[in-house]
DNA sequence: AAGCCTTACAACCGCCACGGG
DNA sequence: CCCCGTGGCGGTTGTAAGGCT
């Protein structure tokens, strides 16, 4: 009779007369119109303005998931399933760090795709989708040092993946109610970049480290130290009080935030040299980029089956043949990242 | 053709983090 | 410092559509 949600807890939809289930077109282009008009502002009090029979919730998960204007729909790409694949054995279950990395997919989306595509073939080809270690353990066995590269290196990953989800929320959140689906080109400016100009370390980029800190300090307390500092320019100090950082950054030419800075710190946890021989299989002098997080992000993104097997030509793919090579790119995408990690690596 | 089963995905639920008062 | 409101996240469910027997 009560239900069990009563208790503490304050309802959400079960209002008397709030509708529930599927989102009749009529009930979307109210929201659409509405949202375009005036932007959601709260959304507790959006469906009352709006002339919804919605609770808040419902209004915002049909928006973010289905109606906002800059999301892609559709089939997802080779390329799409191999990056949701290689993220989530870094990162889990994490789909809206994820999905930063597909941004216009929703976390909703890629969790359904993986739910229910993505899981089902990695365990027909004998991976647990959980661990993405084979079901017979065989392939790893012996290489627990090395699983532990691989998960440090994840925890790295991790911290940059949250610390560019933040930056994706403050930069909607900065924007106008329709800002985050209007022309990109609005939000990164191609004009010439400024010249990048170190300002030394008493303008430490506090920014970074709200952006980054806290996601470290889940996994490295010395992580401010290997990152960030002296990248910013006095045009990204003006534009980090006005409160547009996505867009300086960007202008500095500087995609990811979380820049990682070997000359003016020596990391002792690892050093761009053993990353780039053990990851590229060169040194650091022909590495293209000493932003090792890019690179690493990089290395796993870009391995995928574009590369010279025809792309997305497979995406009829639930055959289990699948694939687009999906074995062998994501061997190689995974664990080569663990095999070829050297035995005198100095992080370990 | 009908009923059953499976698949795909939209939507809901409950928990949690965060910020403002 | 605590409380409360709000929004975000991940897990789960509901259901429509398609496939199979």
């Amino acid at each position: 009779m009560v239900s069990k949600k009563t208790m503490g807890r304050t309802p959400c939809c079960e209002k008397i007369g709030l509708k529930k289930g599927p989102w009749t077109s009529e009930e979307d282009d109210k929201l659409l119109s509405y949202i375009q008009q005036n932007g959601h502002g709260s959304w507790r009090a959006l469906p009352l303005n709006a002339g919804l029979q919605r609770c808040g919730k419902s209004c915002r998960l049909r928006w973010t998931n289905y109606l906002r204007p800059d999301i892609k729909r559709g089939k997802f790409t080779s390329q799409e399933e191999h990056t949701i694949i290689q993220l989530h054995a870094l990162l889990g279950n994490r789909w809206s760090a994820i999905a930063t990395h597909l941004q216009k997919r929703t976390d909703n989306e890629i969790k359904n795709y993986w739910n229910t595509h993505l899981k089902k073939r990695l365990a027909n080809m004998g991976i647990d989708p959980v661990t993405h270690k084979p079901k017979n353990g065989t392939l790893l066995s012996g290489h627990s040092k090395n699983s532990a590269n691989l998960s440090h290196m994840a925890q790295w990953e991790n911290a940059r993946l949250e610390a560019e989800a933040r930056l994706v929320k403050q930069s909607k959140l900065r924007s106008p109610a329709l800002d985050s689906f209007q022309a990109q080109d609005s939000e990164f400016p191609s004009g010439p970049s400024p010249v990048h100009k170190p300002v030394g370390p008493s303008p430490y980029p506090d920014v970074l480290k709200g952006w980054i800190g806290g996601a470290w300090e889940k996994t490295s307390s010395s992580f401010l130290e290997h990152v960030g500092e002296g990248i910013l320019t006095d045009e990204l100090e003006r534009e980090k009080d006005s409160g547009n950082y996505l867009a300086a950054l960007r202008d500095e030419g500087i995609d990811n935030p979380v820049q990682f800075t070997p000359e003016l710190h020596e990391p002792p946890l690892f050093s761009t040299e053993w990353a780039s021989e053990s990851m590229l299989g060169h040194t650091s002098e022909h590495v293209p980029s000493d932003n090792f997080a890019e690179t690493f992000t990089d290395l796993l993104l870009n391995n995928s089956c574009d590369e010279g097997d025809g792309g997305e030509s497979d995406n009829s793919n639930g055959s289990d043949g699948d694939s687009c090579e999906g074995n062998r790119n994501y061997w190689d995408s995974i664990l080569n990242l663990v095999n070829s990690s050297p035995s005198d690596s100095p992080i370990f």
